[in-house]
DNA sequence: CAAGATTGACGTGTCAATCTTA
DNA sequence: TAAGATTGACACGTCAATCTTG
């Protein structure tokens, strides 16, 4: 902790270029996507992940441990993206209370050029005006925020910490 | 443009780190405020909006500059922030079609209170792991990213471009 | 007509039930 | 009981009307 938990002038200076950055940086994404591909951000999370997996489907559960989601989101997702045409639902034979997620032809199609405009976007708008630097001090910070927030040890200092750097995958 | 808009492993990497940092940062924020102060994040921005004005209360249109929003949904969120008794709309007495926008008691109480809370936060996630270099290489770096989205120019090079750094306040 | 502002419909996200099955 | 999942209520945010006043 420094001093008394002050934030000095140019201390919020940085801060907020930088909020105003990640806002900025989002609704450029979301902008991006639903003119491309005609979907949201929510949207491409889901159909990337059930795209990469083994038969383009995924149980309820694990798509929202893929995503970082709790259930209750992602079923509301899921419900509209059905409604759409973009994923399906189907019963799970080995369990009764499972539900399979499929992507659909609509889908596919959807995040086939969705994944190739998104990357674009990022090398255009982040990338292209970073330098390699600038990168590394990126991830090296975001990784120490990620830390001060959700800390990998919490109070148990030698507990099992067999997994470090995780915190969550997504996009 | 860089080659083919392709975005190398290393680069994937770094994006969702920085990905995941905005979206734990934005919770830890939000979680704080709501537990400490009982409000949002949007709530906030309102209420520091008028705690800052004179006379503690702001023309809807004012306002909405101030916070960077369309007016629907400046209208939307007041409404809701009346309804809890933190803002109160009143007429406009030399526009009949303006509306003013005030702080109440209970809106003073939960700002003044959020405001050094908020501060403590944002010094510990983010302050206290980055270094002075750190930060410098992050505002730098969040004002290019600005420009690459919402070029301060725009097709025009020798327009009048008086104002250069603004792209907007918040926070 | 244009400006100031509100409203309704809908997509997004959280929390607290709820329901069914293991 | 607990796990897997859905639902309902409500907050947040955008877009397209709409309504009133200048």
């Amino acid at each position: 902790m420094s001093e008394v938990s002050r934030v000095s002038p140019d201390e919020w200076d940085v801060w907020r270029v930088f909020f105003s950055m990640r806002k900025h940086l989002d609704l450029a994404l979301e902008r991006q996507l639903q003119r491309d591909a005609g979907i949201s951000l929510p949207d491409y999370e889901i159909l990337l992940a059930l795209f990469e997996s083994a038969g383009n489907q995924l149980r309820a559960r694990e798509l929202g441990a893929h995503v970082g989601w709790e259930k209750s989101r992602l079923s509301h997702q899921v419900t509209r993206m059905e409604r759409r045409g973009l994923v399906k639902r189907s019963d799970c034979d080995t369990d009764g209370r499972g539900t399979w997620v499929g992507i659909t032809a609509d889908g596919r199609r959807a995040i086939l050029g969705a994944m190739r405009d998104h990357a674009t976007t990022i090398r255009r708008y982040f990338f292209d005006v970073l330098t390699e630097d600038e990168q590394v001090v990126l991830r090296n910070v975001s990784g120490r925020v990620l830390d001060a927030i959700d800390p990998p040890c919490e109070e148990l200092d030698d507990e099992a910490r067999d997994q470090e750097g995780e915190h969550d995958l997504a996009v």
